[in-house]
DNA sequence: CTGAAAGCGCTTACAG
DNA sequence: CTGAAAGCGCTTACAG
């Protein structure tokens, strides 16, 4: 990077004279016109940017919030970080906390390579969220100059927060079983992380401990679209199924058309519930509305920004996990009976 | 701040020692037990934290990336921004840029309370979006030493991207007049820039151009259930509607229900169209399936990217707008004719 | 085991 | 109109 300095010198003048140049004080220090001129050209021909880590030196003299450095995946996830986001920006308002929350978006399973050196002294607490497995043991492995919290992931190196993913699946096979179900399917997309197994699998334990059907499990890419072929898929291979678990909000919405078009009655035969992981308004209007197990974004954001400042507060913090329960909300597409 | 000079005179050691042993180098420079206890312990009551530009101007040597700043509104708008931040995302990838990209949230019409002189000086250039009026009139009247861009607002004295907002208030005018309809209507939210103003404008300056009446206007939340009770009301006290504007994609979703529930088929005497501002895929399965006038938001993202970085590398670069156009896509909601 | 000193790149009070 | 020098808070090679 070009400095000042060496600016200076390819004009000619004192470094004194540049900083005075480029911060348009050339007027009130009565800089010649010319040397102006000179020295701006100088610098545009040579790329120069501030360093900014100096500038805040001298001029910041303190600072005046703590940094926080959010890694994220950006794919189709990214609507449950907005609700995630949101509840960071609800606490940080709400306990008052000097919070500067950085986003730095990473490729799943390739943390490694966002998380450089220079990156992480550039922060005060890193929050690393949507790790994969990959990514996990790459932190497990090495040791970081900063305070590091996970976002729903399980660790025992690194304080962390994940939602009840037991009971996320087994509410559904808890509810579809007291209303007498035996014909279980899960429409689900590839699992991103170990949570999404554990919700299935306690689906699929309490389907078979309450003596209904091994579910049927279907794949489908993470779009609306995609949800709409695969439960088509579904009710044609498997016209028994009775009640459908969606491991996303957007495949239940897409699979709407479906009931529609082969007119399936809601309330009737058939129920569903999806695991709303958006934030989307829209499920409470669409037809039928759809029942949710609710994931508590904002819950767990706020506890992770609480974790955080616990965490670069407190000298020998302790690794703690926290984990937030769920919330069931009934509607049209799986009614609570009386 | 406490700096790492007043814990070395509270601990009676060096600060080359407090720097040390708060690094984590004890053991490697075999800093005594008790004076790494005490120096913590210090550190700890005194609330230490490190000066991060000290660090980096140290450390970092030159720097790595400019940070962009970028302002935008925490409200019902996050749909929008999803989209454009994984616009800005992808132009950045796809054109190698070393860029930063820094979150900052505001509250509309309170830009001025946010943009703080130290975090301005913290970055390099600045995006600013959904500047309500009284924001931009802040932005007219001072200075400010780094460079600004806004996004999809007009100006002046600013480079700006925007959307083409008359082709998103006429181009629905004009399809409903092609499809001989005679009695508009528009549903909205209160509009919180100028452009949806100017939409709307054009919207009933084109209805009117072609012969239609004056569009009737419902005034709504930005939430679905709200978009599906005003569309009830539209409907009772207007019995007569042939098409409806929806100004935001999420009120038109939420209405679907009203549809059904009256059993208005489409296609049908009813048409309408959407503006989609959101991120979702979830248009083109619902029933019936959104007509939509799309907007551009990656394409917006990328050119106020590519601006930004021609603003900050060119001195002297000249305010520039840029006007990005629009796409009509047809769907059930409003079929083509042929 | 610990400390004095140099220096990262900038800004600014002061001197000329 | 311009420059020499101090200093922001840290890290680290070097000396002891």
């Amino acid at each position: 990077m070009v400095t000042i300095k060496e600016i200076a010198r390819e004009a000619n003048v004192s470094p004194t004279t540049v900083s005075l140049i480029l911060n348009h004080k050339s007027k009130e220090r009565k800089i010649s016109p010319l040397t102006e001129q000179k020295v701006l050209e100088i610098a545009a021909r040579m790329g120069y940017l501030p360093n900014l880590q100096a500038v805040g030196l001298k001029k910041g003299g303190g600072q005046f919030s703590y940094r926080i450095l959010v890694f994220w995946v950006a794919d189709t996830r990214a609507h449950t970080m907005l609700r995630f986001f949101r509840g960071i920006e609800a606490t940080i308002e709400e306990d008052s906390l000097p919070f500067e929350i950085l986003l730095q978006p990473y490729k799943a399973g390739a943390l490694q390579t966002a998380m450089k050196q220079e990156l992480l002294l550039s922060c005060h607490g890193v929050l690393v969220c949507n790790a994969a497995e990959a990514d996990l043991e790459y932190l497990d492995a090495n040791q970081f100059p900063r305070p590091i919290i996970l976002y729903n992931r399980y660790s025992k190196k690194y304080s962390n927060v994940v939602m009840d993913d037991r009971s996320i699946g087994s509410i559904p096979g808890e509810i579809f079983a007291s209303h007498g179900k035996k014909h279980p399917a899960v429409i689900t997309t590839l699992p991103t992380f170990s949570g999404m197994s554990i919700r299935r699998n306690l689906f699929a334990y309490t389907c078979r401990s309450r003596g209904m059907d091994e579910p049927v499990v279907y794949c489908c890419q993470p779009t609306g679209r995609s949800g709409c072929e695969t439960t088509l898929q579904l009710l044609e291979n498997h016209p028994e199924t009775d009640c459908i678990l969606y491991m996303r909000e957007g495949l239940a919405l897409g699979s709407l058309r479906v009931f529609s078009e082969l007119r399936i009655p809601f309330p009737g035969k058939l129920e569903f519930i999806a695991i709303a992981d958006s934030a989307l308004d829209f499920s409470e209007v669409c037809i039928p509305a759809l029942s949710v197990v609710y994931l508590p974004l904002e819950a767990v954001a706020s506890e992770c920004t609480r974790m955080m400042y616990r965490q670069i507060h407190t000298a020998g913090y302790k690794v703690t996990s926290k984990v937030i329960p769920v919330t069931y909300i009934p509607r049209e597409s799986c009614p609570d009976k009386g």
